[in-house]
DNA sequence: TATGAATGAGTTTTCATTCAT
DNA sequence: CATGAATGAAAACTCATTCAT
């Protein structure tokens, strides 16, 4: 008769008297999950709060609108990503290891929190106003973290001032890779993290080498 | 002053009588107009309606339900993006020239129709269903189009059995790399077409030599 | 490529200029089926005119109104099915052979114009309106017709006093028997008009017969 | 004039807080009493949510969408009949009596509950789909409660092997006398139940008193 | 704290009907 | 005579959001 041992997700019984804490990660938890299914706008608060086993208003009293619950969905899987990433480098070692490194554990914690990962990946564009800015940015921080160890080296050999070069889109563009990536390999479970992250050093750092040497691709001619 | 020969684009007075053709191209072109601002979810009829200055009935009556609307939307958009990269590519012209050419053409269609690069790229994913497998589908042909000159190559060589190679990976890896560059592109106008072509040849083209050269980048210590 | 000898019915190329009396029973005719599948309500005017093969505007010009036009179906399928009874009808005959006649021919056309009576007597009623009283008089003036012969016989007996008996009632009952069978016959298509007719003679004629006579059913204790 | 005890019925100002039971047989006497006064198709969910007292939302919520909702009127409605019916009936008394009653109980349930009956006999039948049949059959039943005595007498004499008679057909043709009858009754109201019942009695159970002692009527001369 | 009851405001979609040619 | 083009008006249905208990 415990209502705490089987299950934390959903128990039918409706659960009483939690702490606020707790029930606010049984919202967050659900709405990432309902989030991820259907995407922003074909969720339904009441779906929410069925998956969540908590009546609406109790969404609305401790996580606020729709919009503010989205929000915070976005920032905290946002946060666990970028965690999850930080806690995967290994400071001592050279930058492309670094770099290695860290991809894999992007690309692990892609494949352990789907649903996370949609979300943030999939999701909190479609919403308009300030989400896509807000993604825009963590995007942005995530790049720099990952890929400053890159770019800095270009931009350290003089290369920032030619047109063949320019940090921040190489950033977007490396993002956009590993993003790209990330997705396809939801739909290839079997592919390692590591192997995945070789994949994208291979494409990446070896240009990238190429650039730092001053070898550098210009069309032939003009036009 | 004459209200027919030059203003054809959007007249506010209720314009009548129009042959059944142009007014569909009325329609679709505010519909992209409007799904891209929106989204698909939260565009209304009512207002692309206004935009397209007709009445709803019109819309239902010459392209369907929402969802009708929204998949010729994509479809028309999509053709002229692929009909825009074929055109820019000038088949005499050695692989990599080719290639830069491709991007070139791409970079510069994103630039002249944001609008439906946008519903392309960013909305035509959160309808669910069959447009995500349809865009999906579009871009795999578009890879596809532009990535084999490289990728073929790197397989030509029998760098296909290698866990640190695989062609379908790196492919989605480098249209991730490529639209995520035109996103970027789209807040930064003054990089021209050409510029933006070349970070991207540098990124992947010197890369791609170095594996097909079979020089791999490998962790040098196992995990 | 003569554009008349084939079927009068749908022609696929528009039929032109013809004159206005064909043009309204091309119309009426399509009404008539397309009422009769779908109901009033259901019954869109854009697939009548599509089976009518002429365009909605015509429609209007010449029949007025969707229920205009519902009207002049009603009316002229009534018209039909009072005159086929009446054709039915040999007046030399005596009382109970011209009600056995009467209502073979009321069998016959129902089983032969199915559509016609669909429309009479089950669509026709849900127009509410003044639909309902015209078709109500219809059926008045029908069951006066029928069963003026069986009524009469029993008010001349003096039975119009009694309160088992009553001449408005029954025949109100009796059309409703009838029109009952004739829904039942549309399943039954192998029992022919002549059996359809008898049973019905047997179940009143026989009633009314001992009614005529004087006996008379009471219940045998009140309450 | 309180507004609580008394006029339970249709307060104007929103009643409040009720219990979803209540609600629901609100909401279902509103919808009867719309859906009988203009048929399915042109009651509006905007009116029966008026006459109910109700927002719309509360509808969809409670009884689904406006199909069901009807669905849900014609089966209690007709449980309501049929329990009328079989309530008035006294299993001791002969047959012609339990008939007697039965027809009794019929026509008051009929004079007392309008539109009940408007809904079952009128308007169930224009919907078509499901509901027809469903009709159909509770037709079925009722004339099979009613009339088995009747008609099982006839079937037991071997009647059934005659052309002059048939179980089914006859049936078809006892409910729509009944019924018709009913709708005439509407428009006399001065006629009490026992008369009406009377008045069918003698139509039908002289003539099938003849059936039965082997009297059949036949055409006296072929065609 | 927690929730069943309740709704305002908006959405897509359809259809009878009428111009202008 | 004949029609393609065009729409006003309304219908069913949904959903985020808030009371009252």
């Amino acid at each position: 008769m415990s209502e705490e041992s089987a299950g934390e997700q959903r128990s039918p019984e409706r659960a009483r008297r939690l702490p606020r804490a707790v029930r606010e990660r049984q919202i967050l938890d659900a709405a990432v999950q309902v989030f991820s299914r259907h995407g922003y706008h074909s969720a339904s608060m009441d779906e929410i709060s069925d998956v969540a086993g908590v009546s609406k208003p109790m969404i609305y009293t401790y996580l606020g609108s729709k919009e503010d619950l989205f929000g915070q969905c976005i920032r905290r899987e946002a946060t666990r990503l970028l965690e999850a990433i930080q806690d995967g480098i290994k400071p001592d070692l050279p930058p492309d290891m670094q770099l290695w490194h860290g991809l894999r554990s992007f690309y692990r914690f892609v494949a352990e929190y789907r649903e996370s990962w949609t979300v943030l990946h999939r999701q909190a564009l479609t919403v308009g106003g300030s989400f896509a800015t807000e993604i825009t940015d963590m995007r942005t921080r995530a790049i720099e973290l990952v890929a400053a160890l890159v770019v800095s080296a270009g931009t350290r050999k003089g290369l920032g001032e030619q047109a063949e070069f320019s940090g921040a889109g190489l950033s977007a563009a490396l993002v956009g890779a590993a993003e790209s990536l990330a997705d396809w390999a939801l739909d290839h479970p079997d592919v390692s993290d590591g192997v995945l992250a070789s994949w994208l050093m291979n494409l990446v750092w070896l240009g990238f080498n190429d650039l730092v040497e001053g070898e550098i691709w210009k069309p032939s001619t003009a036009e």
